[in-house]
DNA sequence: TTCAAAACCTGATAATTGTCATAGTTCTCC
DNA sequence: GGAGAACTATGACAATTATCAGGTTTTGAA
């Protein structure tokens, strides 16, 4: 399973794209290919993290504990994105926890060789920066959401997110399936209150389910919810 | 009051630390320096800005427009920080607007003057970097904060950061007086709500009025209150 | 100084959300 | 293929928080 990066698709989506040859071939020469089961984890809040995650297959979970013992998921990370990489900029140990939401494929590129890099190549740096000012502007619409949706919205949104970030099968039903605890630590609420919340939209053709699969069954619904009709 | 960014104390704070002396000047020389009176705007969310804001004095809220019709505050900048940062090098309209909590004084600097030394100088970008990295840390706190915590272990913890991170009087009470309603939108609840907690507060002893200021009284108590108990 | 507007405060009530208890369902793995 | 574990579901109730309505106090501008 091992690749070149030269040729590795994946990189079209992170800020490797600004990379020359000559240190695509470093990456390449140290990086390392692993495999992380669903369940699993990549790191732990308050790890020191020696290099960064390339996702090349499988989605993970970034997500922080709270004082009440429940876990926030602040983000999820899929197929292009880049994990670790502000825990290493920053020379600070990890914030978040990464877990393997469905079996995962990565590339662990040591912090040396991205150190290296950003201090020959500004281009390099420039594009890190601008994927990292993007990631702190979802950050805060995701702290406008969560401060001033209802919890019902922000279920709406989940799924919207879902469906237009990860996608769905040929019968519609999303193609990540996340389990109702894992969508109730996205959304910030009690399993419980998640899972009524799931059954109501269900009941008004919101959603559909299949077995364990949730697809969207009416997104205009959803998207009125959401903005408060 | 214009004066030569050589010689600037608030720059320590910044990520202009790490320009070189002939890339000062060029920021001196193209600045232009900025009174805001409490309440006037820096800018509008959803604007194009041409450069950024050094703040010298003052603070400003970074709040943004919720569809309820409520703002909610995201960031409070001071003395030293940067704002506009985000947009400007991701190259987008501003996701926030800026907001004058009490009369500032500001150094816009051009776009082009900032561009122009992140692409010559790596260590400027690095540390623009670093300091976007730590802001992005903040964010993700602020979000399990805002879905894991009550809103009185909220309004308990804006109180905590006001006093660490805008000090006060020989007399215990806040260098920086915000308005009810502004608490509010910074811990993300109804102003009435808010009111009633800090009533609350001050009756256990926690915080301490006169006239408009007010005043922690028991750290120790507030503190205890956040970490659940 | 005065008066209107804004800010602050409190009570009553409703809506939202969390918690606890319990039961059904699905999954896993021997 | 069956036992136990984990996940999903629902009801009853409690706690939290928002909303509305009415006051008082403070502020700022004429």
């Amino acid at each position: 399973m091992e690749s070149r990066c030269e040729n590795c698709i994946v990189r079209q989506f992170n800020a490797l794209r600004a990379m020359n040859k000559e240190e695509l071939k470093q990456v390449s020469d140290s990086k390392t290919y692993k495999t992380i089961k669903k369940g699993e984890s990549l790191f732990e809040e308050g790890e020191k993290l020696d290099g960064i995650y390339c996702v090349r297959n499988g989605v993970s979970k970034l997500s922080k504990l709270s004082a009440n013992g429940k876990d926030q998921i602040v983000k999820l990370a899929t197929k292009g994105e880049v994990i670790g990489q502000r825990s290493v900029i920053a020379e600070e140990h990890t914030n978040l926890s990464a877990t393997a939401v469905n079996d995962m494929e990565v590339c662990f590129i040591p912090k040396e060789t991205i150190a290296n890099t950003m201090h020959k190549n500004p281009n390099f740096t420039l594009e890190v920066l601008r994927h990292m000012a993007h990631d702190l502007k979802e950050a805060d619409d995701v702290i406008v959401n969560m401060s001033q949706k209802t919890v019902k919205q922000r279920v709406a949104e989940a799924f919207l997110y879902l469906k237009n970030n990860f996608g769905e099968d040929s019968d519609g039903f999303l193609l990540l399936t996340l389990s109702r605890e894992d969508i109730s630590n996205v959304v910030g609420t009690a399993t419980e209150s998640c899972i009524r919340i799931i059954s109501e939209f269900k009941k008004k053709g919101y959603l559909k389910t299949s077995g364990k699969k949730i697809g969207v069954a009416d997104e205009k619904g959803l998207q009125n919810l959401v903005n408060g009709f």
